[in-house]
RNA sequence: GCCGGCAUAGCUCAGCUGGUAGAGCACCUGAUUUGUAAUCAGGGGGUCACGGGUUCGAGUCCUGUUGCCGGCACCA
């Protein structure tokens, strides 16, 4: 006899070797229907596979997470087992889930196409119609690895024996007999559990193993769904964000532009640089206000200075390099970090000026990948907000920690909200020693904490001299970018010979944290772009106010408001032309202005000014004295309106 | 850099199996002086990304290059 706990409580008797179908069946017909596996002691499992004594046992149906997770797991799979029927002599390797899908990369001479997508996808359905009963196989491990070689599986015959113990068990998962496939499962009980609300997106190149030095596989991205409403809704969420797609709002609302001379490089136009300039200017009170210096170095260094500083011989391959007529090599800047130990190093530094926190807007050029390139969020000329903070060993964490609560404040202050912060520790090529990584993992992490965060580890992501932590912001369609980051380093004022003279009257060596806010100007805009859909609050907005006249007649009414708008401090464009106001309405409305002023000629009578604001259709009619004070004060920046 | 796809007017796009380039918006001109998301009429505008080739003839087919898009790798 077995005894069952529900997840209610309830206990119930089932003879040995039930499993979680028959704990279902007893509850119901239809539960018994709907399920998809279990979570047998918190554990998921096949829903056939026999308790192996008393348990808590949940049934699991496409409503729950878990469930879910299945339905994408066992797409990949049914997306195998067609893709290897059409396509004979196809290699499957890997079929992970993913957010919203699954992939599954194959091996194969010829290109997929996405023509091919419906027909693979009508094979998956016929699949699913076969209802072929999903078995778990145990197996030996050599007897897995022969099976495998003698099918000609020759990648999940490496897998196997790369990644499972040697005498470890594995499991296979078939499709009744008529294709199986290397799993650690749980599956669903039959491929006819998979509801139809599946879909093929896109086609990619992917290294074997994720490495580039193997062979590139050809990706097949998929998603899948409990049903037929929630795939039609996650498209319809797709289209939306294509929408908010920086590169395209960065051309309709006139902000920047990039053309083929320049790779990788920002045209900035008029708005965009004033977008710009807004968010530096905030950047720069917080920093001021946090204890900062500002600087700025130069632009392009001799090759001298970068072989001592290491990044000669470490990062050539992304410097832009030139040459004078008088046979210098010289290189244009891919960082600050050097750049400051030189002004850290002029003249004599004592344990009085530490924490020394030197900050530039530093414009940077790196010859990235061509392949890397990404409108904004990943550029070749870009400007870090950046800053070295030159402490001793013992300030580490609490400067740290107040970094991480700077960094939370201006982030939120510009609406954004934080995916996750990731702690990325030693990588397999590092320096340092064992104890010198446990220590500097164990301060980074402890200063996290100490400002209230928990990161998310990022095994082997640190930097080769030291771990760092850096802030994960998510653009429109859910791609992660890094913006802000802080690193520790031992190593560069070591290797620039930056010292300063302690209590002790001896020189010492400071440490040295590097750390962004924004990460880049240009990165950052762009998710404050796709945040934002364009529409941004009235302090971040290029352009504040538009007064738009009705007739010619309060032309001049429109003149003399927009004037004084501009001498309370906002940015205000006049819309006089010999257009409809309709037409107006509309035109500023698309270019996402956060408030129109309207004026005919009762307004410019009684001095007043109509304010309509972007996506509400009514207005409010109030004295241009009155807009002065109200619109001034609504368009201050954040910091600036906690001072008040 | 690698794999795949794409490239037509300022923008968004149409152009079937090769027969000599089109729409809407934008722009310019004129009329209209307008009350909260497109006033009407007329006009100008394209080496069809670039270079080779096939053909009587190429936007369309082949090929090379560049750029962009989606991934992968990279991002101290």
């Amino acid at each position: 006899m077995i005894n069952v706990t529900l997840p209610d409580g309830s206990k119930r008797e089932f003879a040995d070797g039930a499993s979680p179908l028959d704990v279902a069946e007893s509850i119901s017909k239809s539960l018994a229907k709907k399920a998809l596996a279990a979570r047998v002691n918190g554990e998921l499992r096949d829903l056939k596979r026999p308790l192996d004594g008393d348990a808590t046992v949940a049934i699991v149906t496409d409503k729950d997470a878990d469930g879910l997770e299945l339905i994408r797991h066992d797409a990949a799979h049914v997306l195998a087992q067609a893709v290897q029927e059409l396509f004979p002599g196809t290699q499957v390797t890997i079929g992970p889930v993913i957010d919203d899908g699954f992939y599954y990369d194959f091996a194969r001479k010829e290109p997929f196409s996405t023509d091919d997508f419906e027909k693979i996808e009508a094979k998956m359905r016929e699949i699913v119609d076969r209802d072929l009963p999903i078995e778990r196989q145990v197996w030996s491990k050599d007897d897995a690895i022969a099976h495998f070689k003698s099918i000609g599986e020759a990648y999940k015959a490496q897998i196997i024996d790369d990644i499972i113990p040697p005498g470890e068990a594995i499991t296979l998962y078939a499709h009744s007999d008529q294709w199986s496939d290397l799993c650690r499962g749980p599956h669903l009980p039959s491929t006819g559990k998979l509801p139809k609300a599946f879909k093929l997106m896109k086609l990619a190149g992917a290294y074997w193993r994720g490495d580039s030095n193997n062979e590139m596989l050809q990706r097949v991205y998929g998603t899948a769904w409990a049903n037929e409403k929630d795939l039609k809704e996650h498209l319809h969420r797709l289209e939306e964000a294509e929408k908010r797609d920086h590169r395209k709002l960065g051309r309709q609302l006139d902000l920047f532009h990039m053309q083929e001379e320049g790779k990788g490089m920002v045209f900035w136009h008029q708005k965009g640089l004033t977008l710009w300039q807004v968010i530096e200017a905030y950047v720069r009170r917080r920093l001021q206000e946090a204890g900062y210096v500002e600087v700025r170095t130069p632009q392009v260094l001799e090759r001298t200075f970068w072989e001592k500083s290491g990044h000669w011989d470490k990062y050539r391959e992304n410097m832009f390099v030139c040459e004078t007529a008088e046979e210098e090599t010289l290189s244009l800047k891919p960082m600050n970090c050097p750049g400051h130990v030189q002004i850290f190093k002029f003249g004599q530094k004592s344990y009085r000026d530490l924490p020394l926190r030197m900050a530039e807007f530093g414009a940077c050029h790196r010859y990235e990948p061509s392949g890397a390139l990404h409108g904004l969020m990943r550029v070749r000329a870009f400007t870090q907000d950046d800053a070295h903070i030159f402490c001793r060993e013992d300030q580490i964490e609490e400067e740290t920690a107040n970094f991480i609560k700077l960094a939370s404040s201006i982030h939120s202050d510009f609406g954004l909200e934080r995916d996750h912060i990731s702690l990325g520790t030693r990588p397999e090529q590092r320096a340092g020693s064992e104890e010198f990584w446990d220590k500097a993992e164990a301060q980074m992490l402890n200063a996290a904490r100490a400002a209230g965060v928990e990161p998310v580890i990022a095994e082997g992501d640190g930097a080769f001299y030291a771990p760092k932590l850096d802030f994960q912001l998510k653009d429109a369609i859910g791609r992660s970018w890094t913006c802000g980051t802080i690193q520790l380093d031992y190593v560069l004022p070591e290797r620039l010979g930056a010292e300063y003279i302690a209590e002790d009257g001896q020189k010492h060596r400071p440490v040295m944290l590097h750390r962004a806010i924004l990460g880049s100007l240009e990165r950052f805009i762009g998710v404050l772009i796709e945040n934002y859909a364009g529409a941004f609050p009235m302090w971040l907005s290029p352009v504040q106010v538009v007064v738009a006249a009705i007739s010619d007649t309060a032309a001049d009414y429109a003149e003399e408001a927009a004037a004084e708008l501009r001498k309370a401090g906002l940015r205000v464009e006049v819309d006089t032309r010999n257009e409809t106001i309709n037409y107006k309405v509309r035109e500023h409305s698309l270019q996402k202005v956060p408030v129109i002023a309207v004026v005919g000629a009762r307004e410019a009578e009684e001095r007043k000014l109509a304010l309509r604001r972007l996506g509400s259709n009514g207005q409010q009619i109030i004295t241009l004295d009155e807009a002065l004070l109200s619109l001034a004060e609504e368009a201050l920046p954040p910091d600036l309106k906690r001072r008040r």
